[in-house]
DNA sequence: TGTACATCAGTGAACGCGCGTTCACTGATGTAC
DNA sequence: TGTACATCAGTGAACGCGCGTTCACTGATGTAC
């Protein structure tokens, strides 16, 4: 079934990257090329199943490590999970990492179902700093914003936890590109000959912008 | 000559990614595909030869965007001018840059070559950090660091900035990771829908690094 | 000034391959009476 | 219990295309004598 194709496919992704062959992933299976388009109307529908697969496994990953986090007062701690749960995900499916968060595949465009599974992930981040803020552990950082960057922030807010201030927020994407970008250059091989131990330092900064979004129970602060 | 197939094959980089094709270079040019090879020995090779080309036109507008800020000892500015060279040049060459940045491309592996040139861009940044640790303009933050990674940061350092304190090693690669995370979100699609004042967004992150890092000359801080 | 030769950029045909997608079909399974 | 029919997963051939790479070649240009 449909279910099966797509843990071919992939399989595929580890060597093909996203110039996956539809006809190679038939073969695989023992079948015809054509008996696939029983599944899928085409090349891009399974390249879509796939994105789309691959964001809720991420997400369900980050609110299981997240969720797993027993007091929930414990800010840093559950960021850090967060964190190492992502680059854990990460690591073990390098190939869908790449898929969501690397170059844009040429000639694909992801249809408006992908963006709602994309934020799950980001919604979890964001909702640790809301917690906090709502509990009053999580002051927000002095920072000046220009205006438009403002409106930005507040716009993103309100989809997500009404209420924050917008320098938590911008706090907060600070964190969220500095996790991806960590990841991206491990995976993306910007670490090559350089970092060796990639744990120790991607926990360094992480640790390093939970300082800075002010996350409670830092020993270094 | 082989200038002018490479530049054929940055457009197509445009809009085929890294599967670039050498047929259609060749056609786009009015040659036999067979004529390329009299200038390149294959595929990959040209691939190599438009990496290269890449970070080194990256490193060099880096060089000169720092080079072009007159008072060495401005090291705020020095470094927003480099961070906003590097997004511009992404802006202006986003095929290049996700064949530098973006996922690896599948079956290719980078020769020793361009490893060299890949750093032209991060020893700007280094040089900055340098300048003002020699002076005395700046300051090692506080950061406790892991036995290995402080390591990995000393022999990073060695290669570029001997004398330089690791810990301001480590603040630099957190804003080199932050520039770099930053560029490729907004390239990359993540920004789609969430950041519109991209230009302020982006000097946001950068000043709220150069803090992190302890430049002199913020006006926040 | 004129001939003989070497160089070498580019040609054209071919090899062997892979791809996405369509379409009429087979043949097993399940359902209705 | 047995026949008739519908469903539908999977087949196989085909279309038209593109690819990287090899190889013997043409024919213009430049050089040597």
């Amino acid at each position: 079934m449909t279910a099966e194709i797509k843990t071919v496919a992939r399989r595929h992704l580890v060597t093909d990257g996203a110039n996956l062959s539809l006809r190679a992933v038939a073969r695989d299976m023992g079948m015809v090329s054509s008996a696939v388009y029983r599944y899928f109307a085409s090349r891009d529908e399974l390249l879509t199943a796939l994105i789309l697969d691959a964001y809720n496994a991420l997400g369900e990953t980050v609110e299981a490590a997240d969720g797993a986090v027993a007091d929930r007062g414990r800010l840093r701690e559950r960021w850090l999970a967060s964190a190492r749960a992502i680059r854990r995900w990460a690591l073990a499916n390098p190939a869908e990492y790449a898929l969501l968060y690397g170059s844009p595949v040429p000639g694909y465009a992801a249809p408006q179902d992908t963006i709602a599974a994309a934020t799950r992930t980001a919604v979890v981040l964001v909702g640790i700093l809301a917690d906090g803020h709502r509990s009053g552990t999580l002051t927000a950082p002095r920072i000046a914003l220009s205006r438009q960057v403002r409106a930005d922030l507040a716009r993103a807010r309100d989809a997500v936890a009404p209420g924050l201030p917008e320098q938590l927020m911008l706090a907060g994407m600070t964190g969220w590109i500095q996790l991806f970008g960590t990841v991206s250059f491990e995976l993306f091989g910007q670490f090559n000959n350089v970092i060796e131990a990639r744990d120790e330092f991607f926990d360094q900064q992480m640790t390093l912008m939970a300082d800075l979004i002010g996350l409670p129970g830092g020993g270094t602060r």
